[in-house]
DNA sequence: GCAAGATATCTCGATGTCAAGACAGATAGA
DNA sequence: TCTATCTGTCTTGACATCGAGATATCTTGC
């Protein structure tokens, strides 16, 4: 959301009346967390609502935001953005010679053309990338990993895995399995959608 | 995000080489999502790292940025942006009066008291909501749902738990719970920690 | 071989956000 | 009471993104 976009389901119920009694109450009992101080007041505020699926829902919104301040800061230490360790990867995870189009990358990263032409720019720009014409299409361009690049996002991803293990040191492994197997199965129904160009 | 950032975890893998066969992949087999193909890009070009943390978290990004799309969806049929469905939502959470100031209002948005002004100016041309100033503060403001800005975000709410429910459709009420039980954990060191004025 | 449509990339204008800072008013210590 | 500091809100400028559309090239069917 931004990710750049607010959280709907985020904040504390009753901030506008007593911020320090609803902080309290997390300090002192660490086994609620926000999502069920929210629960708690739209059951007050709509008690003819079954809000359960907040539950679920409202804990991956405000994990995902989360997640991305952690992640931010660490590739801040690597010099790096967000978005330009987004289209670095894309460009990894494709294998030797680490070379794809424009077109690829924008499914890869789900952004818009527009904003795939800019993000190309800066990051050559930074010569992290390099632009070269398809030779079999002339319409066309490729877009690859230099030197600097790859070597950039090897360690930022590299250390991102070190904290995002860390993150997760509160779950035993077979927890995480069940979670990423949960995960999953509300997962398919989405990726199962094509996803054209934008 | 969401979303208004890309997400750094997502793409097909192979996207590069060969889109349909991924494609195809995920066509074939419902048991496996696009995470399962990341994780197993990476392990092709990074046998040396442990990636298991994308399992879990790369999960939770791209579920996020799925209900960001959703809600979007849900909202425009209520003639509603996601900002100004967050910013409703944490007046009527407040229940009555349902008035808060600025700053309660951005620190229950997690967003910039920049960004908080110019929502309020734009949900009070629309007439959702009324600005006062404070009677007991010279400095500050209060923010308040109108009659017309309440329905809305009723009408808008009621209609959001409707979607999460058919989202969640494909598990259980117990398997939500674990769900929900093992996000908590991951959620909890978040909201330990204190989050100031932007 | 040609026209019609599809595809790949880039351009441009509008938008929402953030960061930094301006400013008025509140608060607390000397 | 005076002053320093804090707090709450708004202003400004920079920036990344999106959506729509422009342009060039490829592909398909006749």
């Amino acid at each position: 959301m931004t990710l750049h976009h607010a959280d709907h389901e985020s904040g504390r119920p009753s901030a506008a009346k007593d911020e320090t009694v609803t902080a309290g109450a997390l300090d002192r009992d660490p086994s609620r967390d926000e999502v069920d101080l929210l629960v708690a007041a739209w059951r007050q505020e709509r008690p003819d609502l079954d809000v359960e699926p907040l539950q679920v829902l409202s804990r991956v919104s405000r994990l995902a935001r989360h997640l991305d301040r952690a992640r931010r800061a660490s590739f801040a230490e690597h010099g790096l953005e967000t978005w330009e360790f987004d289209v670095l990867t894309a460009l990894r995870r494709a294998g030797e010679p680490y070379e794809m189009s424009p077109g690829a990358l924008l499914r890869a990263t789900l952004v818009t053309s527009g904003t795939m032409t800019n993000r190309i720019d800066r990051l050559a720009a930074a010569g992290l990338v390099r632009r070269r014409p398809d030779p079999e299409d002339r319409r066309g361009v490729l877009v690859s990993l230099t030197d600097a690049g790859r070597t950039r996002v090897d360690g930022a991803f590299a250390d991102l895995l070190r904290r995002e293990r860390e993150l997760l040191s509160g779950l035993g492994k077979r927890e995480q399995q069940a979670l990423s197997g949960l995960l999953r199965t509300l997962l398919v129904p989405f990726d199962a959608t094509d996803t054209g160009v934008r």
